[in-house]
DNA sequence: TTGAATATACCGGTAAACGTAGTATGTTGA
DNA sequence: TCAACATACTACGTTTACCGGTATATTCAA
């Protein structure tokens, strides 16, 4: 899994979102890092559906524009879990050949 | 940058290798999770020359076998740390949404 | 003399991401 | 007032990085 896929299913992780509203999301949560394009996102958005990670919760129509609403399903729950632990491994790794990372000085 | 890749510069970090013995290496650090065939092997260690995260350290002809011994550049020092640090802020974005990751229990 | 282990090269294929353009409508500002 | 920007999604082509398989060598053991 890639950074883009998996900021997306970070973000459904707090609630039922649509398309363009992930985006921001993925932006917020990755601190201005990922920015999404149109391709990237609703390329991610299918295959992520395809593949049970996660499916439709609703569409809306708003103003004239067509809004589907994505959830994420147990599955992929799990496989942001996953993925989440593969990093804290090969971050784990890391530590005795890198030693200390600079503080990301977030707060 | 994908794993297969990141794990790689991480071996380099102790000292010189060959093709082999990188790919035995990487295999260690991720205990066990990433095993590299012949192609991704070579295949990342021409791109990562080509970028100038790795250079020839010298050959060596060991019983008809030619060894080639790549070591790291300061640019690929850069490479993998911005890597580990691109991890680390996935992980802390995930916390709250996901929680507390159960423990790895390595050792 | 066969095959396992060590070591590298080449080539085709693919998944995911990336880029860009197109279709719409609504809002903002110079 | 009209261009620019934001919202929202579709469609299509390209690129990157990796994966898989095969080929080529040599050494050593059975």
């Amino acid at each position: 899994m890639r950074e883009p896929t998996y900021f997306i299913l970070l973000a459904l992780h707090r609630h039922p979102m649509h398309g363009y509203a992930i985006a921001s999301q993925v932006e917020e949560l990755s601190d201005n890092r990922v920015k999404l394009t149109a391709g990237t996102l609703y390329g991610a958005l299918d295959r992520l559906e395809k593949e049970g990670h996660i499916e439709v919760d609703r569409e809306e129509e708003v103003k004239g524009r067509r809004r589907r609403y994505y959830r994420i399903t147990e599955q992929g729950e799990h496989a942001t879990q996953a993925e989440a632990l593969r990093m804290r491994q090969a971050l784990d790794a890391a530590t005795p050949l890198l030693g200390p990372l600079p503080n990301s000085t977030v707060a």
